[in-house]
DNA sequence: GTATTTATATATCGGATTGATAGTATGCCT
DNA sequence: AGGCATACTATCAATCCGATATATAAATAC
């Protein structure tokens, strides 16, 4: 379940450009799963050498040139290899927890800051999804609507967990500047 | 906030080796921001080459030699950059996620096999959590129980929403192979 | 009593991923 | 006229990841 997989599924629900996938993982799939341009194109690359998937220049007065790719037979079977994986991954990389670890390092100024930021963030997010399914990306078979769902509940629950404890982190910044006040 | 800052802040704790630190990274901090020797021992190393940790080699009989590094004065200021960056990235990178978008291309053993494995997972995570703070990485400053306490609520989300939307996918599986049973 | 696994400790390598950037053309705003 | 957004392609350096190599001792299994 690399890159290569997901552009093969996507393409499943029609042919697109690298162009058209890479809005499709900005406006849904790339909060879970994000590529930009630097993994998109060389991955359909690799799938086009290997005919798994094909695709057709399409010549445009004015703009560069469309490739338009589709999906073959064979990559229909390598995508359903794919699928069969029993224990597909699933990973957090966090500079805003990591950051929060060593909140006693930081001040509380800091601290806010970023639990602001984080909260904007979230915001936005609920914003998106809510507008899910009109994004263009894909009309919204059961398992789109299954992580849709998960991703609104998580960044609820997100919200609810900082509002409810952000007050741990800040009270500890006062009682750590109190104590070097009484320290002075 | 890249690996680097994080190896700073852990040895804010006390000197460590690059073993002793790989071990923190898979006790607690692995969860939220993964590490593994092939990006610990080229930070490291790239932190001494720049002063901001310096180590001490020490000679074991029969066990290869000990690296302990310490973090440096230039180390400590650099790690307070790392940490004035007001809008940390917080990614999800999941196979899961991305697998059960195309659960409608899958049959209903598979997608059942890939929740079960899931739920595994995060049964075993709330179970290490549980032994938090014992873990010999770090006493626990109110930061690093703010990012505890992230885990299990979030792991706990996780598992009830999956536990009260998996039959929708699995209902779909079936009407799916019910419309496939007319068709023939 | 030997075989395998686990623990301690280092380190590197190929491949994948990221983020930024480049190139080229049209159109829209001020 | 200059700047920015949109539409397309594509690449590159830096970083990161997973697997693997090397070496030895102790514990556990068969």
């Amino acid at each position: 379940m690399d890159i290569k997989t997901v552009c093969l599924g996507m393409l499943t629900d029609g042919p697109a450009s690298g162009y058209d996938m890479k809005k499709c993982f900005e406006s849904s799939f790339g909060h879970f799963f994000p590529a930009g341009y630097g993994s998109i194109y060389p991955a359909l690359a690799t799938l086009a050498r290997n005919d798994l998937v094909e695709f057709e220049q399409i010549h445009q007065e004015g703009k560069p040139d469309r490739k338009v790719y589709s999906i073959t037979d064979k990559g229909r079977e390598e995508l359903m290899k794919g699928l069969s994986n029993p224990s597909p991954s699933h990973k957090i990389r966090s500079e805003f927890l990591a950051m929060l670890w060593f909140a006693h390092l930081m001040d509380e100024e800091q601290i806010d800051a970023v639990i602001e930021d984080r909260l904007r963030d979230i915001e936005k997010f609920l914003e998106l999804i809510a507008a899910f399914p009109d994004n263009d990306c894909n009309s919204a078979p059961k398992g789109a609507q299954f992580v849709a769902g998960y991703g609104e509940y998580m960044a609820t629950a997100f919200k609810n967990y900082i509002e409810k404890n952000r007050a741990l982190l800040v009270e500890d910044a006062e009682q750590q500047q109190a104590v070097a006040a009484v320290s002075r």
